[in-house]
DNA sequence: CTGTACTGGGGTAATTTGGGAG
DNA sequence: ATTGTCCAAATTACCCCAGTAC
């Protein structure tokens, strides 16, 4: 309960994350790879848990391990 | 906290960064030598700091006689 | 209610992906 | 072993305009 408010991000932020276009963001929500939520008008909105865990969750660490 | 604004670059940038073809970059990141981010549409991004860091990182001063 | 900034949808061009061969 | 080019397919970027968000 309570106000877990779970912040919520507009496309163009989520771009602005992916270095993408915000229609391209658009896209992915269409094509269901990513959670959004509507706003009345139409609009979409996602959740920052969600872009976080895309960002970090696909990076393959170089790590600087000259053997 | 939250050190997520990292800027990130797209092959074609990467590549003109290092004079090479995109093909090649790709490589690198499929190889493990540089770090890559995908995009949900399965593009790589790759972070600034990481390009710059061996743009800068390897010059190897005067280059010895290698050859 | 007015105004500014951003968003949604469609369509087309540019870029990126992956594997194979030189 | 590393790189550049070939092919075909997928994804992404930018154009327009109207509507929504604050």
């Amino acid at each position: 309960m309570d106000g877990n408010s779970e912040r919520l991000l507009t496309p163009g932020e989520v771009a602005a994350l992916f270095r993408v276009d915000p229609k391209t963001v658009t896209r992915w929500a269409a094509s269901g790879r990513i959670s959004s939520i509507r706003t009345p008008g139409g609009h979409r909105r996602f959740r920052e848990t969600e872009v976080r865990d895309l960002l970090d969750g696909n990076v393959s660490s170089a790590e600087a391990g000259s053997r």
